[in-house]
DNA sequence: ATAATTGTAATATATATATAGTACAATAGG
DNA sequence: CCTATTGTACTATATATATATTACAATTAT
């Protein structure tokens, strides 16, 4: 389970935080496939948000095949299973790093920034 | 003199983003004080907005003095010594490594795999 | 003076985001 | 079977964000 925290100062819609804390938590190993989320109600009390935010951040991700939900049950994490060559993988990996480290440099960021605070999250 | 950059993806508004890369400019040293910036339509026509949006990133700008505006001028960087905290970069580093990661992950990559990758840049 | 360039302002329109409220459908447990 | 809990769906409302368009004001350059 992780420890969801919304913050309004950025910017970033509350459901957009909520999918990318999830979808980090996962990719952290902080969240396991067959692991179930809270309930949309008990997360919306906790985030002090509506419950459609919730719920909206939930069904992109079933969407996306990141989660699995059971009406009645609750929500999961999903089994993840991407067939792409490996080449195609190795090149759309090349295609995100370049984006993202044009990104951080933007902010002033160095690649080396970027690699010393993934490597803190690992 | 900068390198702006939008990125749709995140849900950080447009206005927000120019914000940000203009102070993180500022602090990281890239951006010095009297300096020019583009102009609001040049930059508009640059980054694909509508002159608008990079009015609003301006008019805030220049409200919290960080930035000086000369109508039929310009804008420029003010000559205030703008800090921005360890922990606004932090945040901000964790902000688009976090969005980096999500979006790897959604391809099947690891951390490792991203870091790999980005030493090779290096 | 005139023209061009700058920031500014205003209206209108569309879409995205978030809330409030209500209700329904599927499942689990008594 | 009954009830509570789960996700889902829908309407309505408000605010934020972004665009398009037009116009004006201040400054600079010709």
């Amino acid at each position: 389970m992780i420890t969801f925290r919304l913050d309004p100062k950025t910017g970033t819609p509350f459901y957009r935080q909520i999918i990318d804390q999830i979808k980090f938590g996962i990719a952290a190993g902080n969240l396991k496939a067959g692991e179930q989320l809270p309930t949309v109600r008990s997360l919306a009390v906790d985030l002090k948000v509506n419950l459609n935010t919730v719920a909206k951040a939930y069904r992109e991700l079933e969407i996306q095949n990141v989660l699995e939900t059971q009406q009645g049950t609750g929500t999961f994490i999903g089994d993840i299973n991407l067939q792409i060559s490996e080449k195609e993988k190795s090149d759309k990996l090349k295609e995100i790093c370049n984006e993202f480290s044009s990104i951080a440099f933007s902010y002033g960021f160095s690649i080396r920034d970027m690699i010393n605070e993934l490597q803190k999250q690992k």
